[in-house]
DNA sequence: CGTCTGCTTGAGACATTTCAATACGCGTGG
DNA sequence: CCACGCGTATTGAAATGTCTCAAGCAGACG
């Protein structure tokens, strides 16, 4: 991560982008949409970076807009009065960010890697909400599957153990990676404390169950254990206890 | 898993009711809507009850309706081929049951207490998401609540201490029941079992920390351990470890 | 009056956390 | 080029919270 480049660019606001040249066009929030309603969208958004490690918004601050990852990966995180704190959602490209109809920001969002958004005004895209309904379908869509991912993660913070809690996270990373070359191998995105996080557990249990897992020769890392690769996704997923279909966290 | 199914009037469609006299009908996926579009939905709805303890539907098995809980109590789980089990939904009146656009269910859908669901047709309450924003918006609404309630459940999942979590669901429930009356008393919904599944705890762990509560004098118990009272509902709040505000399954 | 089901209680086993120390990768400055 | 320091990751040993297994108890119902 973290690779060096002009600050200036990183921060403001950036060109406006053909919508059509858009990596995420066809999933995000406006995939559905076209002609006018595309743009109406086009009209309204901008363009904003955050660097790896920044905070996009705190627990409780507010958040003036709404937004689709274009670039990079973001969490969301909750946490207890004494510091106890659980990541609730991992953003990914084309994932949304915001909620319409609610000005503050339930839960603190973080830049993980270097993180791109396209914004929205939140007033005039609850504007654009009433009356442009392929956003509003793609929209309930894209959150009837966040809640899914959601309840597959409480399955595996309330019954898994440290193994296949491990096990399942890094079957996601590397199937999501999903180059078809043999072995599979992904960069980790999240380091030990955000997995930790991610996973309900502490970082040094983390550490502890990765090393099994490479041990048990179910996987192999590189890179300073930044770098995972599995010959057998089948026996990964085994160790994940379940079938592990489907899951995607959002 | 066996249907039994022998209870008579408990099983059959029901007489159709009049919306403006429906208990949920300021809250439920109808709440927003008015004139054409609700007699459309009135058009297409019937009632269906179960009995306690009767599956709705099956994890994986078709789902061929949609539907709002009109009365009563059911549940969400999901599970582990090797049997361990997690309640990832809790619902409750106005509460939506069912995913448009999708067949089957990605959770076993159980009543806890007998209920009664208003049920529409799923390929006709499709069509009508699409020329009906107010439901579509509603729709919209309540499942980004569920979202932010199912996030809630995972910081507690994955950091609360099985004290936390026990005190945390008996001042949710102790709350939705809600009388102003002193003190706080409300008979639980969920026996020992379904409140295990849905901690993330076993049986044992949920029975000896409601001791240890009552014997601290944060809770009293009444009528064999099925109903609570609390004279001090911030007492529990804090043994509940956050606030407490706003945390509301779905 | 016995049986069933749901709840409580106890004692020991076990997984994960906690606390502490060490190792590694990497950029910086001598 | 090496020494240093810093953040991140690993490893170890002991403490602890929850689970497991097993028994006992209470209320409901026939």
């Amino acid at each position: 991560m973290a690779e060096i480049r002009p600050l200036v660019a990183l921060r403001g606001a950036m060109a406006t982008q053909d919508c059509n040249a858009c990596p995420i066009r066809h999933r995000a929030v406006c995939a559905k949409c076209a002609g006018a309603e595309l743009d109406r969208l086009a009209a309204m958004k901008s363009y904003r970076s955050w660097a790896a490690g920044e905070t996009i918004a705190l627990e409780g601050d507010a958040l003036p807009f709404v937004g689709s990852i274009v670039r990079g990966c973001a969490t969301l995180t909750r946490s207890l009065e004494d510091g106890r704190v659980q990541m609730v959602g991992l953003l990914m490209p084309s994932d949304f960010v915001g909620r319409p109809g609610r000005t503050t920001a339930p839960y603190e969002v973080t830049a993980v890697t270097d993180v791109t958004l396209c914004l929205f005004d939140r007033q005039r895209f609850e504007a654009l909400l009433i009356d442009a309904p392929q956003v509003a379908s793609r929209l309930l869509e894209m959150s009837l599957d966040e809640l899914d991912a959601a309840r597959d993660w409480m399955l595996l913070l309330g019954r898994k153990t440290a193994r296949e809690r491990v096990a399942t996270l890094l079957a996601l990373v590397l199937r999501r990676a999903a180059a078809d070359a043999r072995p599979l191998r992904a960069e980790l995105p999240l380091g030990r404390e955000a997995m930790a996080s991610y996973l309900g557990l502490t970082i040094e249990t983390v550490s502890r169950q990765i090393t099994a897992l490479k041990r048990d020769d179910v996987i192999r890392l590189e890179g300073g254990g930044r770098t995972v690769l599995c010959d057998d996704l089948a026996a990964l997923l085994i160790e994940a206890g379940d079938d592990g279909d489907g899951e995607m966290p959002g």
